[in-house]
DNA sequence: CAAGATGCTCAAGCTAACTTGAGGTCAAGT
DNA sequence: ACTTGACCTCAAGTTAGCTTGAGCATCTTG
Protein backbone atom coordinates (compact mmCIF):
# COMPACT_ATOMS: atom_id res chain seq x y z
CA UNK A 1 0.00 0.00 0.00
CA UNK A 2 2.56 2.58 0.70
CA UNK A 3 4.12 3.80 -2.23
CA UNK A 4 7.98 3.35 -2.99
CA UNK A 5 8.38 6.39 -4.75
CA UNK A 6 12.00 6.70 -5.90
CA UNK A 7 12.88 10.08 -3.80
CA UNK A 8 12.13 9.04 -1.03
CA UNK A 9 8.74 11.03 -0.34
CA UNK A 10 6.09 9.75 1.60
CA UNK A 11 2.09 11.24 1.33
CA UNK A 12 0.22 12.07 4.71
CA UNK A 13 -1.40 9.31 4.55
CA UNK A 14 1.46 7.02 4.79
CA UNK A 15 3.61 8.53 7.15
CA UNK A 16 0.62 9.50 9.86
CA UNK A 17 -0.19 4.88 9.34
CA UNK A 18 3.72 4.81 9.18
CA UNK A 19 4.11 6.91 12.48
CA UNK A 20 0.70 5.69 14.31
CA UNK A 21 -0.80 9.17 14.52
CA UNK A 22 -3.84 10.09 12.59
CA UNK A 23 -3.32 12.33 9.41
CA UNK A 24 -4.69 15.73 10.90
CA UNK A 25 -2.08 15.07 13.98
CA UNK A 26 0.56 15.31 10.82
CA UNK A 27 -0.92 18.24 9.72
CA UNK A 28 -0.66 19.43 13.13
CA UNK A 29 2.65 19.15 14.09
CA UNK A 30 3.76 20.76 10.32
CA UNK A 31 1.96 23.69 11.61
CA UNK A 32 3.74 23.61 15.11
CA UNK A 33 7.13 23.28 12.82
CA UNK A 34 8.18 20.20 14.61
CA UNK A 35 8.43 18.96 10.71
CA UNK A 36 8.32 20.58 6.87
CA UNK A 37 6.71 18.91 3.63
CA UNK A 38 7.29 19.71 0.17
CA UNK A 39 4.22 20.14 -2.18
CA UNK A 40 3.29 18.24 -4.88
CA UNK A 41 2.12 20.05 -8.66
CA UNK A 42 -1.33 19.27 -6.91
CA UNK A 43 -0.48 21.31 -3.83
CA UNK A 44 -0.38 17.60 -1.51
CA UNK A 45 2.07 17.13 1.22
CA UNK A 46 5.31 15.05 0.67
CA UNK A 47 7.58 14.15 3.82
CA UNK A 48 11.07 12.74 3.12
CA UNK A 49 11.60 9.70 5.13
CA UNK A 50 13.29 11.11 8.11
CA UNK A 51 10.36 12.69 9.11
CA UNK A 52 9.26 9.32 10.53
CA UNK A 53 12.81 9.83 12.72
CA UNK A 54 11.39 13.24 14.21
CA UNK A 55 7.73 12.04 14.66
CA UNK A 56 9.80 8.99 16.38
CA UNK A 57 11.49 12.03 18.55
CA UNK A 58 7.66 13.69 19.43
CA UNK A 59 6.51 10.13 20.36
CA UNK A 60 9.15 9.41 23.05
CA UNK A 61 9.59 13.51 24.22
CA UNK A 62 5.27 12.94 24.95
CA UNK A 63 6.79 9.81 26.60
CA UNK A 64 9.01 11.57 28.67
CA UNK A 65 6.09 13.97 29.48
CA UNK A 66 7.69 16.77 27.96
CA UNK A 67 5.13 19.45 25.83
CA UNK A 68 5.21 19.73 22.15
CA UNK A 69 6.97 22.97 22.66
CA UNK A 70 9.56 21.76 24.58
CA UNK A 71 10.03 18.88 21.98
CA UNK A 72 10.24 21.49 19.24
CA UNK A 73 12.75 23.23 20.86
CA UNK A 74 14.72 20.11 20.85
CA UNK A 75 14.17 19.37 17.42
CA UNK A 76 15.15 22.62 16.52
CA UNK A 77 18.82 21.53 17.21
CA UNK A 78 18.51 18.73 14.89
CA UNK A 79 19.18 19.15 11.02
CA UNK A 80 15.39 19.70 9.46
CA UNK A 81 16.50 18.16 6.04
CA UNK A 82 19.11 15.28 6.75
CA UNK A 83 19.68 12.58 9.08
CA UNK A 84 21.08 14.12 12.26
CA UNK A 85 25.09 12.92 12.74
CA UNK A 86 25.78 10.82 15.97
CA UNK A 87 27.48 13.97 17.61
CA UNK A 88 23.96 15.64 17.21
CA UNK A 89 21.70 13.18 18.44
CA UNK A 90 24.09 12.36 21.31
CA UNK A 91 23.46 15.93 22.79
CA UNK A 92 19.44 15.55 22.27
CA UNK A 93 19.36 11.97 23.96
CA UNK A 94 21.90 13.38 27.18
CA UNK A 95 19.65 16.09 27.46
CA UNK A 96 16.17 13.82 27.82
CA UNK A 97 18.25 11.29 29.50
CA UNK A 98 18.83 13.78 32.74
CA UNK A 99 15.83 15.12 32.92
CA UNK A 100 13.82 11.39 32.81
CA UNK A 101 16.60 10.74 35.49
CA UNK A 102 15.12 13.75 37.42
CA UNK A 103 11.77 12.53 37.06
CA UNK A 104 12.43 9.01 38.02
CA UNK A 105 13.81 10.48 41.09
CA UNK A 106 10.87 12.69 41.90
CA UNK A 107 8.45 9.86 41.55
CA UNK A 108 11.34 7.25 43.91
CA UNK A 109 10.59 9.88 46.36
CA UNK A 110 7.30 9.88 46.21
CA UNK A 111 7.13 6.42 46.28
CA UNK A 112 9.41 5.80 49.46
CA UNK A 113 6.51 8.58 51.03
CA UNK A 114 3.85 6.27 50.16
CA UNK A 115 5.67 2.88 51.68
CA UNK A 116 6.33 4.49 54.64
CA UNK A 117 2.39 5.94 54.91
CA UNK A 118 1.51 2.48 54.58
CA UNK A 119 3.38 1.13 57.47
CA UNK A 120 2.95 4.21 59.73
CA UNK A 121 -0.47 4.99 59.56
CA UNK A 122 0.90 8.63 59.97
CA UNK A 123 -2.75 10.13 59.72
CA UNK A 124 -2.02 13.50 61.51
CA UNK A 125 -0.60 15.58 58.84
CA UNK A 126 2.35 17.44 59.77
CA UNK A 127 4.80 14.05 60.36
CA UNK A 128 4.07 12.46 56.73
CA UNK A 129 6.27 13.57 53.65
CA UNK A 130 3.67 13.05 51.70
CA UNK A 131 1.82 15.61 52.58
CA UNK A 132 4.73 17.69 53.28
CA UNK A 133 6.63 17.23 50.07
CA UNK A 134 8.88 20.73 50.92
CA UNK A 135 10.09 21.28 47.13
CA UNK A 136 6.39 21.79 46.04
CA UNK A 137 6.27 25.75 45.47
CA UNK A 138 2.88 27.04 45.90
CA UNK A 139 2.30 29.54 43.22
CA UNK A 140 2.82 28.42 39.29
CA UNK A 141 0.71 28.95 36.45
CA UNK A 142 -2.62 27.41 34.74
CA UNK A 143 -2.40 23.15 33.42
CA UNK A 144 -1.09 20.53 34.85
CA UNK A 145 0.82 20.89 38.17
CA UNK A 146 2.78 17.28 36.87
CA UNK A 147 3.09 18.67 33.15
CA UNK A 148 4.38 22.06 34.25
CA UNK A 149 6.92 20.71 36.81
CA UNK A 150 8.10 18.23 34.08
CA UNK A 151 8.15 21.58 31.47
CA UNK A 152 9.71 23.47 33.89
CA UNK A 153 12.71 20.91 34.21
CA UNK A 154 13.31 20.45 30.31
CA UNK A 155 16.57 21.82 28.88
CA UNK A 156 17.23 23.67 31.84
CA UNK A 157 19.27 21.26 33.77
CA UNK B 1 -3.77 35.66 60.75
CA UNK B 2 -6.29 31.53 60.44
CA UNK B 3 -8.56 32.00 63.03
CA UNK B 4 -9.01 29.36 65.23
CA UNK B 5 -12.59 28.37 65.50
CA UNK B 6 -13.71 26.15 68.28
CA UNK B 7 -15.43 24.07 65.71
CA UNK B 8 -11.76 23.10 64.04
CA UNK B 9 -13.57 25.42 60.87
CA UNK B 10 -11.72 26.76 58.29
CA UNK B 11 -12.61 29.67 55.85
CA UNK B 12 -11.93 28.98 51.91
CA UNK B 13 -8.89 31.58 52.49
CA UNK B 14 -7.36 30.01 55.09
CA UNK B 15 -7.91 26.47 53.77
CA UNK B 16 -6.44 27.73 50.50
CA UNK B 17 -3.53 29.26 52.18
CA UNK B 18 -2.58 26.44 54.26
CA UNK B 19 -2.78 23.85 51.24
CA UNK B 20 -1.07 25.94 48.78
CA UNK B 21 -3.90 26.21 46.18
CA UNK B 22 -5.92 29.10 44.97
CA UNK B 23 -9.43 30.47 46.51
CA UNK B 24 -10.85 29.71 43.09
CA UNK B 25 -8.83 25.93 43.02
CA UNK B 26 -10.84 25.11 46.41
CA UNK B 27 -13.62 26.03 44.80
CA UNK B 28 -13.50 24.10 41.73
CA UNK B 29 -12.35 21.33 43.40
CA UNK B 30 -15.11 21.25 45.74
CA UNK B 31 -17.39 21.82 42.49
CA UNK B 32 -15.95 18.81 41.14
CA UNK B 33 -16.75 16.76 44.42
CA UNK B 34 -13.22 16.59 45.98
CA UNK B 35 -14.34 17.98 49.34
CA UNK B 36 -17.58 19.41 50.66
CA UNK B 37 -18.17 22.30 52.90
CA UNK B 38 -20.82 23.18 55.30
CA UNK B 39 -22.33 27.48 54.97
CA UNK B 40 -22.22 30.08 57.52
CA UNK B 41 -25.74 32.17 58.19
CA UNK B 42 -23.41 34.73 55.49
CA UNK B 43 -23.28 31.64 53.36
CA UNK B 44 -19.59 31.69 53.57
CA UNK B 45 -18.07 27.83 53.48
CA UNK B 46 -16.83 26.33 55.97
CA UNK B 47 -14.32 23.40 55.51
CA UNK B 48 -13.42 21.06 58.45
CA UNK B 49 -10.15 20.64 59.26
CA UNK B 50 -9.65 17.36 57.75
CA UNK B 51 -9.96 19.00 54.33
CA UNK B 52 -6.31 19.63 54.67
CA UNK B 53 -5.32 16.10 54.45
CA UNK B 54 -7.41 15.63 51.42
CA UNK B 55 -6.21 18.63 49.54
CA UNK B 56 -2.95 17.05 50.30
CA UNK B 57 -3.91 13.72 48.68
CA UNK B 58 -5.11 15.77 45.68
CA UNK B 59 -1.86 16.71 45.95
CA UNK B 60 -0.10 13.86 45.56
CA UNK B 61 -1.96 12.57 42.95
CA UNK B 62 -1.26 15.17 40.60
CA UNK B 63 2.50 14.48 41.62
CA UNK B 64 1.86 10.64 40.33
CA UNK B 65 0.33 12.05 37.54
CA UNK B 66 -3.12 11.01 38.06
CA UNK B 67 -6.07 13.02 36.89
CA UNK B 68 -8.92 15.03 39.01
CA UNK B 69 -10.93 12.25 38.13
CA UNK B 70 -8.90 9.26 39.23
CA UNK B 71 -8.04 11.42 42.41
CA UNK B 72 -11.41 11.41 42.98
CA UNK B 73 -12.49 7.57 42.26
CA UNK B 74 -9.61 6.97 45.05
CA UNK B 75 -10.98 10.02 47.47
CA UNK B 76 -14.32 8.58 47.19
CA UNK B 77 -13.01 5.47 49.60
CA UNK B 78 -11.82 7.43 51.81
CA UNK B 79 -14.60 9.20 53.97
CA UNK B 80 -15.83 12.74 53.86
CA UNK B 81 -16.78 13.31 57.19
CA UNK B 82 -13.37 12.02 59.21
CA UNK B 83 -10.57 11.04 58.97
CA UNK B 84 -9.59 7.69 57.55
CA UNK B 85 -8.72 4.44 59.53
CA UNK B 86 -5.36 3.25 58.91
CA UNK B 87 -6.73 0.61 56.91
CA UNK B 88 -8.63 3.09 54.88
CA UNK B 89 -5.37 4.62 54.22
CA UNK B 90 -3.17 2.01 53.64
CA UNK B 91 -5.63 0.73 51.04
CA UNK B 92 -5.40 3.21 49.21
CA UNK B 93 -1.83 4.07 49.63
CA UNK B 94 -1.04 0.55 48.44
CA UNK B 95 -2.55 1.34 45.04
CA UNK B 96 -1.27 4.34 44.10
CA UNK B 97 2.34 3.15 44.89
CA UNK B 98 1.58 0.33 42.49
CA UNK B 99 0.92 3.29 39.72
CA UNK B 100 3.72 5.09 40.80
CA UNK B 101 6.27 1.94 40.76
CA UNK B 102 5.03 1.16 36.87
CA UNK B 103 5.79 4.69 36.10
CA UNK B 104 8.89 4.04 37.29
CA UNK B 105 9.59 1.06 35.19
CA UNK B 106 8.38 2.90 31.81
CA UNK B 107 10.71 5.86 32.64
CA UNK B 108 13.63 3.32 33.44
CA UNK B 109 13.03 1.46 29.99
CA UNK B 110 12.85 4.71 28.13
CA UNK B 111 16.06 5.82 30.02
CA UNK B 112 17.99 2.80 29.21
CA UNK B 113 16.82 3.33 25.64
CA UNK B 114 18.30 6.59 25.49
CA UNK B 115 21.53 5.59 26.96
CA UNK B 116 21.85 3.05 24.40
CA UNK B 117 21.37 5.68 21.35
CA UNK B 118 23.59 8.17 23.13
CA UNK B 119 26.35 4.93 22.74
CA UNK B 120 25.19 3.05 19.67
CA UNK B 121 25.03 5.80 17.13
CA UNK B 122 21.42 3.89 16.06
CA UNK B 123 20.43 6.61 13.77
CA UNK B 124 18.73 4.17 11.27
CA UNK B 125 15.72 3.80 12.31
CA UNK B 126 14.19 -0.12 12.98
CA UNK B 127 16.59 -1.34 15.59
CA UNK B 128 16.59 1.20 18.31
CA UNK B 129 14.28 0.65 21.03
CA UNK B 130 13.51 4.57 21.86
CA UNK B 131 11.82 4.44 18.22
CA UNK B 132 10.05 1.30 18.13
CA UNK B 133 8.69 1.23 21.61
CA UNK B 134 6.14 -1.88 21.38
CA UNK B 135 4.22 -1.11 23.96
CA UNK B 136 2.37 2.02 22.72
CA UNK B 137 -0.45 1.27 21.54
CA UNK B 138 -1.41 3.37 18.11
CA UNK B 139 -5.17 5.20 18.43
CA UNK B 140 -6.38 6.41 21.76
CA UNK B 141 -8.34 9.46 22.86
CA UNK B 142 -7.43 13.20 22.75
CA UNK B 143 -4.95 14.62 25.06
CA UNK B 144 -1.53 13.92 26.37
CA UNK B 145 -0.26 10.47 25.34
CA UNK B 146 1.42 10.69 28.68
CA UNK B 147 -1.36 11.56 30.86
CA UNK B 148 -3.55 8.92 29.22
CA UNK B 149 -1.13 6.50 29.83
CA UNK B 150 -0.49 7.10 33.54
CA UNK B 151 -4.27 7.81 33.59
CA UNK B 152 -5.60 4.13 32.49
CA UNK B 153 -2.98 2.92 34.45
CA UNK B 154 -4.33 3.96 37.77
CA UNK B 155 -6.76 1.76 39.79
CA UNK B 156 -6.99 -0.82 37.80
CA UNK B 157 -4.14 -3.19 38.96
C1' DC C 1 -20.61 53.58 60.51
C1' DA C 2 -17.82 53.63 56.59
C1' DA C 3 -14.07 51.26 54.24
C1' DG C 4 -11.41 47.54 52.91
C1' DA C 5 -10.82 42.70 53.01
C1' DT C 6 -12.96 38.58 52.09
C1' DG C 7 -16.48 35.85 50.06
C1' DC C 8 -20.35 34.51 46.73
C1' DT C 9 -22.23 33.17 41.96
C1' DC C 10 -22.06 32.72 37.29
C1' DA C 11 -19.99 33.06 32.97
C1' DA C 12 -16.31 33.33 30.09
C1' DG C 13 -11.44 32.72 28.96
C1' DC C 14 -7.03 30.11 28.65
C1' DT C 15 -3.33 26.40 27.20
C1' DA C 16 -2.22 22.01 25.34
C1' DA C 17 -2.89 18.82 21.98
C1' DC C 18 -5.70 17.33 19.14
C1' DT C 19 -10.31 16.06 16.68
C1' DT C 20 -14.29 17.04 13.86
C1' DG C 21 -16.84 19.17 10.26
C1' DA C 22 -17.85 21.72 6.11
C1' DG C 23 -16.92 22.41 1.57
C1' DG C 24 -13.78 21.89 -2.24
C1' DT C 25 -9.69 19.55 -5.10
C1' DC C 26 -6.91 15.86 -7.33
C1' DA C 27 -5.68 11.46 -9.42
C1' DA C 28 -6.66 6.78 -10.51
C1' DG C 29 -9.69 3.11 -11.90
C1' DT C 30 -13.90 1.44 -14.65
C1' DA D 1 -16.99 10.65 -18.02
C1' DC D 2 -17.58 9.71 -13.50
C1' DT D 3 -17.01 7.99 -9.17
C1' DT D 4 -14.09 7.05 -5.29
C1' DG D 5 -10.53 7.67 -2.03
C1' DA D 6 -7.04 10.45 -0.44
C1' DC D 7 -6.03 15.43 0.18
C1' DC D 8 -6.65 20.30 0.88
C1' DT D 9 -8.00 24.60 3.96
C1' DC D 10 -10.14 26.87 7.55
C1' DA D 11 -12.90 27.15 11.49
C1' DA D 12 -14.80 25.44 15.40
C1' DG D 13 -15.21 21.96 19.08
C1' DT D 14 -13.16 19.00 23.03
C1' DT D 15 -11.04 17.80 27.69
C1' DA D 16 -8.46 19.00 31.74
C1' DG D 17 -7.59 22.07 35.15
C1' DC D 18 -7.77 26.12 36.35
C1' DT D 19 -7.93 31.58 36.13
C1' DT D 20 -10.22 35.96 35.42
C1' DG D 21 -13.88 39.21 35.49
C1' DA D 22 -18.29 41.29 36.65
C1' DG D 23 -21.38 42.52 39.97
C1' DC D 24 -23.00 41.97 44.55
C1' DA D 25 -23.06 40.45 49.75
C1' DT D 26 -20.81 40.08 54.18
C1' DC D 27 -17.60 40.73 57.71
C1' DT D 28 -14.05 43.16 60.66
C1' DT D 29 -11.91 47.24 62.11
C1' DG D 30 -10.68 51.92 62.89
Amino acid sequence: MPHITPLELLSIGDLARRAGVSVPTVRYYEQRGLIQSSRTAGNKRQFPRHTLRRLAVVAAGQRVGLTLQSINDALAELPADRAPTQREWRHMSQIWAVTVARRIRQLEALQSSLDGCIGCGCLSLGKCTLFNPGDEAAAEGPGSRWLRRADAVAFMP
